[in-house]
DNA sequence: TATTGTTATACTCTATAACTATA
DNA sequence: TATAGTTATAGAGTATAACAATA
């Protein structure tokens, strides 16, 4: 009856092998774990994605994020706002198309992406400590599948 | 610049190999999918995986199923009181240790879960449809190792 | 007419602390 | 003193609808 037996038991008998249940499992982990992560760039999971994409060389607008990392777009302006009173990411005009803004990491967002991501990589690899290179680049194959599915 | 370009362009510029971002999408697929195909059963993602705990032989209480599920105590209140005006579980006394409830489901409550854990599964069957069986154990093995690592 | 970004709003989920009854 | 469950509350995340500017 202690602990570790409650846990086997359930594992055991219900959800313990259904793939929805393992992934939103593994991904409170990983939040969790993330958010740790950033407490010191006053970072969130959340903020750090559209910071990382703004950072990039897509240069996407706010639907494409919206998309890419499937939230609402009225979620990513409030996330933007945010970033872009930090002085981390500016909204840029689409010269094509007057009606979309391009954002942009600043040089301070650069800087202060350097360390986020730096961050969240150490703390994955210790997150995923007991997978070697070979599994994880499986997982990260067969998750890409799924997360990128037609829907 | 079309859809899928800006799409392609993200995926291959940040994040797109990033385990954690993987799963987190993943993972919002796949709650969407669960939570539409519990519609009928009026549960959601939740409210299914306590009813699941609560129906398998593991006769878990609370505290074990907020540990197994990554959720805090009182949240397991809400789920589990909601759950019991549905008539779908009940709080049993533990005769061992009186502060400690079990929760049990209802024969209503097992006949919801066999429909709702039909839902489920044939969502998933949609959902993991470009996955072989034999990848998607692959996939499960090693999230496992994930969502039951040390933490 | 349709789309991008925005505002407003409500709902769900998550996190914390304090309380009670038992141990 | 510590633990199981509970209550209260605030904060983060999610979903929807309506609107202005632009296409």
């Amino acid at each position: 009856m202690t602990d570790a037996t409650a846990a086997e038991r359930l594992r055991d008998s219900a959800l313990g092998d259904d793939l929805s249940f393992l992934l939103a499992r593994a991904n409170v982990l990983s939040i969790a774990a993330g958010n740790a992560a950033l407490a010191a760039t006053r970072l969130r999971v959340r903020s750090y994605s559209v910071l990382a994409l703004a950072g990039s060389e897509a240069r996407p607008n706010q639907r494409e994020i919206a998309e890419f990392l499937r939230l609402d777009p009225s979620q990513v302006v409030t996330l933007v706002d945010d970033l872009q009173k930090r002085g981390l990411v500016d909204r840029a005009p689409d010269i094509a198309d007057r009606r979309t803004k391009v954002i942009l990491a600043t040089e301070e967002g650069h800087r202060v992406l350097v360390l986020a991501r730096s961050a969240v990589i150490e703390a994955e690899r210790r997150l995923h400590s007991n997978l070697s290179d070979a599994e994880r680049e499986t997982l990260a194959e067969l998750l890409r599948r799924l997360a990128f599915t037609g829907a």
